[in-house]
DNA sequence: TTGTGTGAAATTATAGATAATTTCTTTATT
DNA sequence: AATAAAGAAATTATCTATAATTTCACACAA
């Protein structure tokens, strides 16, 4: 971790986002800035300038005068989310695609056979990340990738909100069929498989605050 | 303008915002937090703020301990942000479609009028921006539209900076043939026509400070 | 009950002051 | 002349203090 290098801002504002992805802080929750500030040992104005970066990425939201709260989301949002990183990926990868090795395809197979061995959501979500980013890194698209990002964080959110703790192993036929039409060159096979892959939407009854059940939607793939 | 509902960070960063845009502030050049402030009677904290904004929307970039400074931008990414806008303006459209009216169509093709008899940059710029968001706006996606506003911004950047100062009016065949395609109930190929209208890459010869000429490019759609 | 003021407490936004780092300039050395 | 070292000036990052605004709790009236 190279947070020694980072300014303390950037610190926060890395900490905070992974509280917000891992849903340790509800959405809607106000984030106060004299709180954080006390709890990392600064003043609130570097507290604040992480907040910028929260809202830049889509985890917060602020009003003027009224503060920051931890952004809230629904089914629209994470419809929304999936078809621009569908959009987006295969965009990316089509850019990837001739700068492929040989070396980055089995790095991508290990990550999927990791995700298929992930006992729980944490690990098949990170396993699940490195993936897509191994394979589209090589696109060379500095502004297309932090985008990407972002988005990842996003889908990252909805689907811890949704699978809190219980997760099944599953195999994942969608990265084989996408590394396969890789290798044999096939970029366009890949790249439609990819775009319905990331618009996969999973679908879970969950038992909220007020002990009733309704369903949860996240992005899986 | 509500800019006094605004906080001074946000009036800074959208004063900055213009400049960058527009030229007036080379890429490259640093932005010294406490001129900003004297300049805005304000202290250094809100400028801060400012920055922050700037480099979410990918105009300025920030090293720790270095400072602040304009982004510089190249042929590579004024393709990148073409091929994003042509990615996310299509997906936009799609789910627009639906929900556009024969109003906004008029006032679409008002735009496209507006900006074809415009004699300088800056109104056609305003003109094809107000386009674009009038056929995009109903898609009902807060995330995707305030991403694309950013690639606008970009967008606008790069044209200033290649027609710095000569204009010729030309008349936008593709709005309207994307305009007649809506009309006809034919989503498809406007959003076809879209996506390679936003993709086109315009190229003209310019004076560098050093009195050489060289190629400047720019998205012209 | 429901709604509406009112004041205290909490919180945000900004200013001014300080410490730490980088950049620039000058001077010495090969 | 070119390069390196050293010190001064400028600049960033942070902290502490203050002003302005919002939120909350509670009382009071419809």
């Amino acid at each position: 971790m190279a947070s020694t290098e980072d300014t303390i801002a950037v610190r926060i504002s890395k900490e905070l986002a992974d509280r917000i992805i891992s849903g340790a802080i509800e959405p809607g929750s106000r984030l106060r800035q004299d709180h954080v500030a006390e709890e990392f040992n600064t003043s609130h104005v570097p507290v604040r300038e992480a907040f910028r970066r929260l809202e830049a990425q889509g985890l917060a939201i602020s009003e003027p005068r009224r503060g920051v709260r931890v952004a809230s989301f629904d089914l629209g949002e994470v419809r929304e989310v999936a078809e621009m990183r569908a959009a987006l990926e295969v965009l990316a990868l089509r850019h990837a695609a001739p700068h492929l090795t040989a070396s980055i395809l089995d790095q991508a197979d290990e990550a999927t056979k990791a995700g298929d061995k992930s006992r729980d959501v944490r690990s098949w979500e990170e396993a699940n990340r490195t993936f897509h980013r191994l394979i589209l890194a090589p696109c060379n698209m500095p502004r297309l990738l932090s985008t990407i990002d972002d988005l990842h964080a996003a889908s990252a959110r909805f689907l811890f909100a949704a699978w809190r703790s219980e997760w099944e192993t599953r195999t994942d036929q969608d990265h084989r069929a996408i590394l396969s039409a890789l290798r044999q060159g096939n970029t366009e096979s890949a790249a439609t498989t990819l775009g319905r892959h990331v618009q996969w939407i999973g679908q879970k009854p969950v038992k909220t605050a007020s002990g009733r059940t309704r369903d949860a939607f996240a992005i899986v793939g």
